[in-house]
DNA sequence: CCCCCCTTGTTGAAGTCTCAATCTTCTTAG
DNA sequence: CTAAGAAGATTGAGACTTCAACAAGGGGGG
């Protein structure tokens, strides 16, 4: 093993500022949408996904790829989605191993109530502090990032549909 | 209330490859963090605090504080740590509500285990990936994200000291 | 055709986080 | 000095995630 690279001064202070910044981002979205629509983050983009897909309905493996989550949490989220009545489990037709989950119409209307405070969030959080000149950078940063990185495989596939 | 302002193509474009870089990078350093050290990312975080406060020692909302968490997860997850033998919990000698967290010599050569590869996957996965002129973008463009959260502000404070 | 292996999806247990309630101690207006 | 409110910290319950184990269906080589 070689000898380990450690930060420079002023790496240091980019690495803590940007992971300030990330938590406090994400944090400052995950509780929004608590608040607002009364579910976590990550169940917010399940529906997300399952609203932009034909018929409102994923195979449970292809959501799983989508929200670069594991099938067990999906499994739990969906189950508890199911719950509240936003989504519903239908069986595979060409695979009887397969599940399929379909977003209902309770949760597209809920998916519609908290989008707007999302949007909101983002935009002024995020955008509004940007110049044109850095949301440019951001996004050529964020590819950088996700590709170096083997979790960003599914992601980046999600993105070029 | 007005109207909302949705994203602009772009913008969108934008947002999904950073929302996925983050969460792929994040999801990294926790899960390298917990094989290779065995604990999550948070309480990592917990020991690089104490390990740099002065006596390795640090009130419990000091602590909560400079790591933006809530006092409640604080003290579970130094309860947790109390447990390993990690961290030590000290009465506080001028406030007899306070508790001191202080770092164990076991919590210490624990932390000097962990850090080299936690910085090695910083390094490769962030900095190696970006040219010196986005380092200093990335920078920036947390500094102004930071600017704009509220719960922003703890960080901003802890990073002047 | 059949057996072995891979994939899909679920389950239960254990760990962590959030929220609200609580207890104690400090602070300060009166 | 005292009472009311603020601040520090903990606790327990509930919710979410992870991990490992499992059940069950598909698919290909012999």
């Amino acid at each position: 093993m070689t000898e380990t690279r450690w930060l420079t001064e002023q790496e240091q202070e980019v690495w803590r500022t940007f992971i300030s910044a990330v938590d406090a981002f994400v944090d400052h979205l995950e509780r929004q949408i608590q608040r607002d629509a009364n579910m976590p983050y990550t169940y917010y983009e399940i529906l997300v996904a399952l609203s932009e897909a034909p018929d409102r309905t994923l195979r449970m493996s292809e959501l799983a790829g989508a929200r670069s989550s594991s099938r067990s949490r999906l499994s739990h989220a969906v189950a508890r989605l199911e719950e509240v009545g936003w989504v519903r489990r239908l069986a595979c037709p060409t695979d009887k191993r397969g599940a399929l989950a379909q977003l209902t119409d309770e949760g597209f209307a809920a998916l519609q109530e908290a989008a707007p405070g999302h949007v909101t969030a983002v935009r002024e959080k995020l955008f509004d502090r940007l110049t044109p000149e850095q949301v440019v950078a951001l996004g050529e940063i964020s590819h950088a990032l996700l590709d170096g990185l083997p979790e960003g495989a599914a992601r980046r596939q999600a993105l070029n549909r």
